[in-house]
DNA sequence: TATGAATGAGGATTCATTCAT
DNA sequence: CATGAATGAATCCTCATTCAT
């Protein structure tokens, strides 16, 4: 079995999403996916070594296309601010944009197994060295602070991040996810204190 | 089935953390967890529903006392920033005083399906609210941000103390959680930016 | 283990008629006769083998009863077409009268597996006995024919009282089965021809 | 899953008989049933909806060709005496012919819960209804009394047949039964009075 | 006698994966 | 490349029965 190959690889990974996102995790048997694909069953696996390698797959080509769309738009003359506020709006207008993704992502993926998750965590390191990038600009820059721990700093923004994404998403995407960028990179930014 | 009584259902609950912390969820089957708990598979239906009621109740029992526990430590004089410390650390604290638990709460049962996770986020929800709590007091008090927004401040918090514990079980437990409390308030407090 | 002890005795064997035509043959529980009966699981136990032993009793109580019954109103004198006639309606007075014995006779115990309905089938002997007697007496006396295959006859009048019953159950009890013994007792006795 | 097609559906049907026959109906696992079909467990649920669906499509098929077969024998010039003969007759022979299906049907079946037994209710309407045609088109010839009521003679020779056939296999088909179809026929149309 | 908490054997069903065509 | 019929391992729960009190 190759890697990548035909206009089927792409079509079994839109699949994936959509029967994933309508049906939960549990329930996305691979003859699911692929009747959804138009494709035989067996087809799947000349694609994909098993159903695990559908969803690390899927998880690597989303997430890949996610974090190069922000590393995109943060390269160029910006300060750490303004890169760290369009990482903030980027990762929610990508997920906005896709719902269907957004619910893979944010609950139905994590319902895999631990093996897996590692795996996905490793496709998740490119986006937390994106952030520690702008983290250590920031800091050598002088406009975070000298004392930042990146590992604690880069947690609070993904966590952060995550948890709101979550939270829309519980709440069935019912509420502008877009607009929340500016008040949580400013609480990002300068804490809950007042000053 | 009666309600929460006797020395086995507190066993049968202890044997649920050991067995899902060493197998995973997926491969702690009634059976083992009744071995665990040195009880009969049939028993366990005395004290319990079915299978998920084991699960829930567990989540119950321990993010009960969880919470309480923090809840507990921060009533009193202590100021807003104070109490926000001691939740932090408290949180810390008793995660890795019980590090299957930590497994448990943080990995394995987060791929329950979603009716499960339903009941689970009710049982957050007291967290999260004590959150608020401390939040609000700080609002009203001064020590925190006037314009503070609820939702988003609390998100951030747990997301951030969700994201850090997580990736301390991930790391499996190696280096000292507690100790990131200090650090990881300054932050909350403060924000990334410097001053 | 005794044999016909107590009212306990009594009370077992109505309560496992009540929950029987109530729930079933498969959902009547051994607990559930018990809670009916007013007594502990293990009271069963000194009454009873087991749960088919309660179930034979129950046959061999009722059927019994039901037989002596009929044998009472047919001994004196009176014709073999008159015998034949009290025990068709005498048969269909007695369910009648008790619908839930009548359910639990035609419907539920037919569910129990062969080694019981054996069992069962000795219960019916001494009725089978009492409609080859009245049968003996016709063919002697010259009322029913000569060349009688009492084992044929029998089946056939024992076959229709069966059917006809059951039929009426399954119907829900909603017509009069009393009023059926003389057309019945007619088709018997002259069959289905014209002369 | 499909319906009804290949060569494997037939073969499942068959294994049940055979398997419920010699084990009876309670130790009928799926399991064996696939063995002695030769075909792996999870092979059954592509041709049938689950265990009950085996049993109802069981006795479907048999009872339907079963009723056809006594059908096509009723056709043609004969009178309803001789109608009558032959629907007795043709019960007892295709019931002799295939001693595990009677067994099935007479015993093994009649174990099987409310709601299997109202779908064989069903199958047995067409059977039900064919004796009464005979009967209807003996009334409308004179053969048969003006009289008749057609329930009722029809639960008497359903009875009957049922309960000649359910003695012979409880009586481990040690005697002939299709003999018993001439004396069977005379009793039905002369009735059990001399004249 | 009476209790009732505890026992533990037993079976239908799903679905990822294979392989003959 | 593509198909899809066939495979078979793996597990939760019920309930008749026991026995220490």
């Amino acid at each position: 079995m190759g890697k990548k190959k035909g206009p089927k690889y792409d079509q079994i990974i839109e699949a994936a999403v959509k029967v994933i996102a309508e049906n939960g995790y549990h329930h996305a048997q691979v003859s699911k996916i692929a009747k959804e694909a138009g494709v035989a069953d067996g087809t799947i696996y000349l694609y994909f070594k098993n159903k695990e390698d559908i969803l690390i797959s899927l998880f690597e080509e989303k997430m890949g296309r996610f974090v190069d769309k922000i590393q995109e738009q943060i390269e160029g003359n910006l300060t750490p601010k303004e890169k760290l506020f369009i990482l903030i709006e980027m990762h929610f207008k990508q997920l906005a944009a896709n719902r269907a993704l957004a619910i893979v992502t944010q609950l139905e993926l994590r319902q895999s197994n631990a093996e897996l998750r590692l795996r996905i965590n490793e496709v998740l390191k490119k986006y937390l060295d994106l952030i520690d990038t702008v983290l250590s600009e920031g800091k050598e820059s002088g406009y975070f602070s000298e004392n930042l721990d990146f590992r604690l700093a880069r947690q609070m923004i993904f966590g952060t991040l995550d948890e709101v994404v979550t939270n829309w998403v519980m709440k069935d995407c019912k509420y502008d996810l877009v607009s929340l960028a500016k008040p949580m990179h400013e609480l990002l930014l300068d804490g809950i204190c007042s000053r």
